[in-house]
DNA sequence: TCCAGTTACTTTCGAATCGAAAGCTACCAT
DNA sequence: ATGGTAGCTTTCGATTCGAAAGTAACTGGA
């Protein structure tokens, strides 16, 4: 993925950025309250480590994650939304009201996900 | 793009059908009021033709966007967004703001985007 | 001490997709 | 006849994907 412009239109800014079949996924979850690679890479979706690796490193680059160590020995770190990460949520919303009203048989986003909340028991 | 769904949830399913780099920058250009095949191909962000032919064909047949011929000799298309289609302006109206908020030099959205309009003097 | 397990990745490599350029079909206009 | 336009399709090298296996740095148990 690349991180330069195709235009300076905003939405194909955002796309030029977050187009992709998983970065935004990684996001979901993150904004449900996981911090971990092992976390993220157990999702429903199950990104493939590759990938996740490549995106976590984007993502902190891009300052919308923190890379952050959380025990010395063994070296193991976990991952925070910032502002910026934290305030795609919106677009996720608005993503999952397309398709609760245009798909079949999706599963209904929990309210504390439209309120923006973790998941209850998360963080 | 596949079509079949990863998991049940709303916002993965919605990615496994527009998350990659061109489809909803064609969706926004027919927001905007274009219909033809050449206009979409001429846009800010020059679309591969090949890629907009591909694409086209899925929103086609996805039910986002109708083929219709406007001339019979020569045979001339061009494609009109559904209500379904019509919907995703919400999705891309989420991302604008995203992109004002926190990239640098972006261009503004227009109001009349924004409240659900063609451009000035489109359709 | 040896072995299995855990976490956070990296590497490999064939397959799928992308995208620039050129080509094609069916016209119309001069 | 020649050129131009619209709506695509084809080609093909380059990029990216993703499944699987491997690695580093430990911990805890037998």
């Amino acid at each position: 993925m690349k991180t330069d412009h195709r235009s300076p239109c905003p939405i194909s800014s955002f796309l030029d950025l977050w187009g992709d079949r998983w970065t935004l996924i990684i996001i979901r979850d993150m904004l449900v309250g996981k911090r971990r690679f092992s976390d993220l890479e157990a999702g429903n979706e199950r990104v493939p480590a590759s990938i996740l690796a490549n995106r976590m490193k984007q993502l902190t680059e891009l300052g919308v994650a923190k890379r952050v160590q959380y025990s010395e020995r063994p070296p193991r770190f976990e991952y925070h939304l910032t502002d910026k990460g934290k305030a795609l949520r919106p677009v996720l919303i608005a993503m999952s009201d397309w398709s609760e009203q245009n798909l079949d048989d999706r599963w209904h986003t929990p309210d504390w996900f439209r309120e923006g909340r973790s998941a209850p028991g998360r963080d």
